[in-house]
DNA sequence: TTGAGGAGTTGACGGTGTCTACAAGTATGC
DNA sequence: GCATACTTGTAGACACCGTCAACTCCTCAA
């Protein structure tokens, strides 16, 4: 038999502590400061020993961001369930915001970091697909079955999305702080993009 | 005298021609892969010598980024000026898009790259600052002139600038091809995401 | 004439990703 | 029992990067 069986219960330490060490680089400094050779250290190993379980540096960044999918989805998978499509949404908006909230570097890997070559990491393109169709279903849910209202619930998704997005984008930008705004403005702007969009959607029935 | 008194035409060529070398390079090769080594080979010069008019590469980086919110601001305020406020606001919104569609890199400079020390870069904040103003004074405009009713029309300018900044980050980021949409879809989302933000203010009167 | 200072050069240092070669450990096949 | 191959890790080298320091010109004012 030249093959072994599914060999059961393989170690591979060093690949998983690999990624937890790179994901404590990325939450101490960013993802532009993390090297390779800082997690070999981190974990007390040559220099080289990362590259015989990642080929390369892209590598382990896309699993790092793969498994930051996941967790983002595990997150809003988790959300207060609701039967009433409408109110499923908002605690899905609530969800989305806490998890940028509480793992800005992770969101910042995750929608605003320069994908590495997709066609060689097509788990990562699988889980991040997975996480837009929570959205995406629930839009469905709201629309009704017909085949002919999906594609304005696609738009509606996506327009909900960037929304989501884009406040987390400019409430943790840089920007932010130099628009010398009112602490309470700034308190209540989330908030307030989550009525406007309810709003846009109640106004159109 | 210790000073002279503002020496004109100072050449300073290499200073200028290191910004557009810069731009070119981000243009070609996205911001992180730009280096100061590489601006030098661009402009036929020694490594060392941008260093005689940059501090450091985070100077420099500085100073493009400025130019960009210059040109940015520029782009907004060269929009079709209109003096009805609703009007006004959907031609900057067009206007907003219009940027970033054709300057994606620049956009993201701007917008989705982490900011140099900015204590050391007053201009950088002052021209960004600037440009937010422009959407900002549109609002002000359409809320009227209490002062009341500054924060709401703070707040809505977040919003609008959330939904504007988001809609980018979405149809340009790396997710959305991954996501298997149909491309109608794909290309209505813009002009969906910009007749939702009018709805929602619509609807509130 | 001189000398001070700006502009640009060369060289070095430590850091980085990646390539290659090498040394153990471990499982497999005969 | 032993040779073979594969896995896991090490060590060294290379090219590139940002930055520091010392050096050479060249200009221009005193």
């Amino acid at each position: 038999m030249p093959k072994k069986s599914a060999p059961p219960a393989k170690p591979m330490l060093l690949r998983d502590a690999c990624i937890v060490a790179a994901q404590e680089v990325i939450a101490e400094r960013g993802i532009e400061n993390l090297s390779l050779r800082d997690v070999a250290r981190k974990l007390g190993v040559s220099h080289q020993a990362p590259y015989k379980h990642y080929p390369s540096r892209d590598h382990l960044l896309a699993e790092v961001m793969r498994r930051c999918f996941e967790k983002f989805a595990a997150h809003l998978d988790a959300r207060e369930h609701s039967d009433d499509p409408q109110a499923d949404l908002e605690s899905l908006g609530v969800q989305y915001l806490s998890y940028a909230e509480a793992h800005p570097l992770e969101y910042r890997l995750m929608f605003s970091t320069p994908w590495p070559e997709s066609a060689e990491h097509p788990d990562l393109v699988r889980d991040a697909a997975h996480a837009f169709d929570i959205l995406r279903q629930v839009m469905w849910r709201m629309h009704g079955r017909l085949a002919a209202k999906r594609d304005l619930a696609d738009l509606d998704a996506l327009f909900i999305w960037s929304s989501m997005h884009g406040a987390v984008g400019v409430m943790h930008g840089s920007c932010i702080d130099k628009l010398n705004l009112k602490s309470k403005v700034r308190n209540q702007a989330m908030t307030h993009v989550m009525e406007m969009v309810a709003q846009s959607l109640a106004a159109r029935g």
